[in-house]
DNA sequence: CTATTATACATTGATTATCTATGTATAAAG
DNA sequence: CTTTATACATAGATAATCAATGTATAATAG
């Protein structure tokens, strides 16, 4: 799957503060979390998401901490904030209404060829 | 409801080519169409639309035709190709997989709260 | 007859975003 | 010692929205 630049914009947050409501993590990491939740099919190159990390955390949405780890690597570790939690329903919420009207659409467009 | 920018580049193609697979139909009624459709939470600029449907013009996923109408005004009419309508499937396989990925973390993060 | 509103298409420019390419650095494996 | 995996960062090319602005016609209201 080759999904639009479009689509990775407009999905890059709700992913990533999905996946940090989890539990603070990295950046390599959640790279390779994206990659295991679609099954493959999104690729995140490292350019890619760490702008987008940036970006959240001057928006307040989430904070970062340097942290050594077990096998010796600095780590920048992102957590989620309060503003965060709520930007995610916000997301969430903007997200299913455009699905909802994607849907319509479609479903009235299957009625044309089928009915 | 403000929907972010990128959510509406993200939904802009398979929304417009959704409704020329209709019939063909020209700027000023897609735009009410839109707002009909999502009601009334999208409502797009004119200066947003004619863009993007010189855009999906230059891709070869429309045609357009100036027309006389029945009351005189001369409206440029948009029609889907084949290719669009291809394209049509392959946006709509896109945005459900988008979707399956969001809706699997947003199930995940439910169970840790309730769970 | 004149003013306003609705209809109808178009472009410019500011802003914002992705994303490739590139850079630095460390640890492990071979 | 060379390569690969891990780990973070930025620069710059490219592309997109979208507000503002412009043109033009039809219908309505006064």
């Amino acid at each position: 799957m080759d999904f639009s630049k479009s689509l990775i914009a407009a999905s890059s947050k709700p992913l990533i503060l999905g996946i940090l409501q989890q539990g603070p993590n990295y950046g390599y990491d959640i790279i390779q979390q994206i990659k295991t939740l679609s099954g493959g099919q999104l690729e995140w190159a490292d350019g890619m998401l760490y702008p987008v990390l940036h970006r959240l955390e001057k928006e307040r949405l989430v904070t970062s901490q340097w942290n050594q780890s077990d096998n010796g690597r600095h780590r920048k570790y992102y957590a989620i904030t309060e503003l965060g939690k709520a930007a995610i329903h916000q997301e969430q919420e903007h997200w299913l209404a455009m699905h909802h009207v994607l849907e319509k659409l479609w479903s009235l467009n299957s009625k044309t060829f089928h009915g």
